[in-house]
RNA sequence: GGCCUGGUAGUUCAGUUGGUUAGAAUGCCAGCCUGUCACGCUGGAGGUCGACGGUUCGAGCCCGUUCCAGGUCGCCA
């Protein structure tokens, strides 16, 4: 064992001021220059990186020692800070270096198989298997400590507001509604489950009425569906909720806190309150019930016109109870070829479209791909329905509402990234309100819950849940920010009789019910007062602060697409008679 | 489960029409080098071309199967 050389800096803290001081430093070598009678060593800490130099004015022993240093060796050093001759300004500590007088060695380090440095572009596997060393490039100890600073931010602000972080159960009982549940067998109890929660949705409304008031947590979420760049079966929500509230109580607090965090955290001032779209509108203008809208490309209706057309595409389409809807891109048409448009049709063939109308807007004529089921009058009085000029290229789908949707809402996007137009520094933030309370299972036709069944409707549309539910709306909203679902939350139902009418709606029986939920509904008969919350997904937050596109940079230790944590072999086999004493053994 | 992209040196990649001993950069090793900071110079080691099968005189390249990875659709109350 090596002695210490107890700290008394840190290596990126070093400046200017820290001249002729003797320093004690703790490291890793990042780099390695040995010109022979003179050796410079970078050695780095979380914070960063200074030069230590080596001369032979040092003891030979002392030398020889750094002579012998490679990468990623960790090494304490002593020395005196100096003005360089030679001044680095590219890097914060380029003004000095460090002497060194003595050095130890604490242990040495095999050649690493990524290397240490932001701009690596390595395999993602490699880096999910070595990622305690990915964690040592800059960049990656400046997303952990990010993430920190959020959530201080977090803790502080809802803290200053009067709420209380409560740690809820992560052994829970198994309600499998929505995602798929992670389950871990009891012991005590074979052949029984907890499961691991999708929310502690649950636990927070007891909590209420609890009398807690305002509860937060900063929790982790366990949901076992398939990965995303922005989706981790286990990942972060900061959640919350308060008592006597009603929406716009809640959504005031929220727009409180973001405006501290983008202050803190990004030193950038968001103007209050923030925009509102309700759902409906959001799907009418964008496509999308997150919609981004840093850029323009808003979706058209053109109903009114495919009516009185003789495109059997079109009428077909609504015919069937579809739509005909368009966007257009500004100046598009030089922009794209008509490969990259083959490609842009091909696209959208993901999300359901079967195809897709473009326009090309000319100074006198238009030409697209109908031009033998449309005259020039046509043609332009559908350009026109977009106010298009000369330059304009237009994109039209006709298919179910859904797909139009879907097909338009990515295809803006799309075309808007292909164009450079968003900025990952530009924050568009706002409210989507307004949802429908319920939507049709595809395969089913039953209906169910948008977000869960415990969102209040709005009360004035009570009564249409016997009628028409499809159309009641819910007292939910969500938070989105450039085009991404932040967060999302609502007003609960705190009245007993119109829960159990949304169960029935549901087509739940009441020992389904009981089941499920029973401890929830027993729990409201003993007072409840009306109250509502939301969510947030940190790790989205996180990562749209920090400019990464996936959470799994802003993550220390995350899962790759399988689902599995390379650096641990999870999930892997276990033991016969675990099984067995688990009571889940297949012999 | 579907679709797209990819798999060649430790790493990132190139590899022409199927043709000699599969290359580059970087990293690594050795030697030289006192002001480098992407140090430089010289030399060297390093390959089951994801796997299996097929076509062929001959396969990194063509065909088939399969495995793996990333993205995405479905899915995510």
């Amino acid at each position: 064992m090596s002695e210490l050389f107890k700290r008394t800096h840190m290596c990126g803290k070093l400046n200017i001021e820290n001249v002729d001081q003797e320093v004690m430093l703790n490291g890793w070598v990042a780099k390695r220059r040995n010109l022979g009678g003179l050796i410079f060593v970078d050695l780095r800490d979380k914070t960063g990186i200074v030069q230590v130099t080596f001369d032979d004015k040092i003891p030979a022993e002392v030398f020889e020692k750094a002579d012998s240093l490679r990468s990623e060796y960790v090494i304490g050093v002593k020395g005196i800070v100096k003005e360089r001759s030679a001044k680095n300004m590219n890097i914060p500590t380029g003004e000095i270096e460090v002497f060194a007088t003595d050095l130890v060695l604490y242990s040495e380090a095999e050649t690493p198989p990524i290397y240490i440095k932001d701009d690596d572009n390595v395999d993602e596997n490699l880096r999910l298997k070595y990622r305690y060393l990915d964690l040592r490039k800059p960049k990656m100890q400046r997303n952990l400590t990010f993430r920190h600073q959020i959530v201080k931010c977090t803790r502080d602000y809802f803290d200053e507001n009067g709420f209380t972080e409560v740690e809820t159960p992560m052994l829970i009982k198994s309600t499998p509604e929505g995602a798929r549940d992670y389950l871990v067998p009891s012991r005590v109890h074979p052949g029984s489950f907890y499961a691991l929660p999708q929310s502690p949705q649950l636990f927070k409304q007891m909590l209420m009425v609890s009398g807690t008031d305002r509860y937060m947590q900063i929790v982790k979420c366990f949901r076992d569906e398939d990965l995303r760049a922005d989706r981790q079966p286990e990942f972060t929500q900061i959640d919350l909720e308060m008592s006597f509230v009603d929406e716009e109580d809640v959504m005031a607090m929220n727009e409180g806190f973001l405006k501290k965090v983008f202050h803190d955290v990004m030193g950038v001032d968001i103007q209050l309150p923030l925009p509102r779209l309700t759902w409906h509108e959001a799907m009418e203008r964008y496509g999308s019930d997150k919609p981004d809208v840093r850029f323009g490309f808003e979706l058209h209706c053109l109903n009114h016109l495919a009516e009185k057309c003789q495109f059997k595409v079109f009428t077909d389409a609504l015919a069937a109870g579809g739509d005909v809807r368009g966007i257009c891109i500004d100046g598009g048409s030089d922009k794209f070829s008509r490969k990259d448009i083959d490609k842009l049709t091909a696209s959208v063939k993901d999300y359901g479209a079967k195809g897709m109308v473009w326009m090309r807007v000319g100074e006198d004529e238009i030409n697209s791909s109908v031009n033998k089921f449309f005259t020039q009058e046509e043609l332009k009085e559908w350009a026109a329905e977009f106010d298009a000029k000369a330059g304009d290229l237009i994109f039209i789908i006709s298919d179910k509402k859904k797909v139009v949707f879907d097909a338009l809402g990515f295809l803006r996007r799309d075309i808007a990234k292909r164009l450079g137009l968003l900025d990952d520094r530009d924050f568009k933030l706002l409210w989507v309100t307004d949802f429908p309370l319920f939507e049709k299972d595809d395969e089913t036709g039953e209906l169910k819950s948008m977000h869960h069944p415990f969102t209040q409707p709005r009360l004035d549309q009570i009564p249409m849940l016997d009628t028409n539910p499809e159309e009641v709306l819910a007292v939910a909203y969500d938070i989105v920010l450039n085009g991404v679902e932040l967060g999302g939350g609502s007003i609960r139902i705190h009245d007993k009789d119109l829960q159990a009418k949304m169960f029935e709606v549901l087509g739940l029986t009441k020992e389904e019910c009981d089941e499920k939920f029973g401890f929830l509904i027993e729990a409201f008969k003993y007072g409840v007062p009306p109250h509502g919350g939301l969510a947030y997904g940190l790790d989205r937050l996180v990562m749209l602060l920090a400019g990464e596109s996936s959470i799994r940079e802003v993550m220390a230790f995350p899962k790759n697409q399988q689902a599995q944590c390379l650096v641990t072999s999870a999930p892997g086999p276990v033991a016969e008679d675990q099984l067995e004493e688990l009571g889940i053994s297949t012999k």
